[in-house]
DNA sequence: GGTCCGAGTCTAGCGCTGCTAGCAAGCCTA
DNA sequence: TAGGCTTGCTAGCAGCGCTAGACTCGGACC
């Protein structure tokens, strides 16, 4: 529902017409429509988690995988805008970055981190792997928004990827 | 407002009071909402601009120019979260990335290309653009949302810096 | 002076939103 | 069989973006 036609338009009333329960029975099973969200954002972590874990083993050089990881991340976004938005973008009661963070969370970022490994040299690798998700989640917006140009899609994937690469010390 | 409570709490006839108006006078000036935040958004435009164009000329060395261009921008969205929003992440009917884009718009980008063309190499300057821009975009709406450890916020730009650097050929 | 027009503004209201109070039916236990 | 808990409902609240239609008032023309 969301994916067809935007989180915006994915009201209450429309989901309990489409669970085939009022209204209120939502809200006995979900604290508020913020909630809901959340609840499908975690489900995505979990998804993304294993197409970065599948992207990442079909790989032997470091680089290739890395290679792999980012582009499964983006085609992730592009392929499930809605839901990438609930994950990353609407403004859920998720921790982040700390012990509380859900585990699937916990999981996709580890795929970073574990690609990455490799490839850190002395870079501080956590620190690393936050710099490589913040740049491809920045693609992945601004790609969404139409305000970049998409035929030169791969040249900018080419150009991150060279320069993660190339910043090893 | 904005700035104060967030978008969502900026609603037509708060802002109509605000103005000391009634509600329609503002759908005389302005044909929604979104024009009202677009309208908002592009006098952002010049101010990031603008504090991008003081930063880059602060600097005599490309990559210091461009150290403080990077960090003006995350300052800019750091300081002026809701207009930052406006800006990027709302989807306001603004072209992006082409000769119709906003002059300020265009301006804030060309700071980039600027910046980075010393460092470029024999990357396509543009793309590389894209590029920073988004790993930028991508750190300032991670952190708006606290999705990254704020107390790291210094190692993740000398990181990215350093990568842009070090991925010249 | 009288009449018209148009600009500018208002009140009132439409259809929608997220959310909740309060009630009714059915099941489990005593 | 009686009471209470669970599960669902209808109805409604306050607020949202937006608009129809009426009112006022200043200037232009006869």
């Amino acid at each position: 529902m969301a994916e067809a036609e935007g989180w915006e338009s994915v009201t209450t009333r429309r989901l309990a017409e489409r669970v085939e329960y009022s209204q209120p029975v939502l809200y006995s099973h979900f604290k508020s429509k913020g909630a809901i969200v959340a609840a499908v954002a975690i489900d995505g972590f979990g998804d993304m988690a294993y197409e970065l874990y599948d992207a990442r083993i079909s790989h032997e050089s470091p680089e290739e995988s890395l290679r792999a990881v980012a582009d499964a991340y983006l085609r992730f976004a592009g392929e499930r805008p809605a839901l990438y938005d609930a994950m990353f973008v609407q403004r859920i009661d998720v921790s982040f970055g700390s012990g509380e963070s859900p585990a699937n969370l916990q999981a996709a970022f580890n795929e970073f981190v574990t690609v990455l490994r490799p490839l850190a040299g002395e870079r501080d690798l956590e620190s690393l792997a936050e710099v490589i998700w913040s740049s491809l989640h920045g693609i992945a917006t601004l790609s969404a928004g139409n305000r970049l140009r998409p035929e030169l899609h791969q040249v900018r994937l080419d150009l991150l990827i060279d320069q993660v690469v190339a910043g090893r010390t």
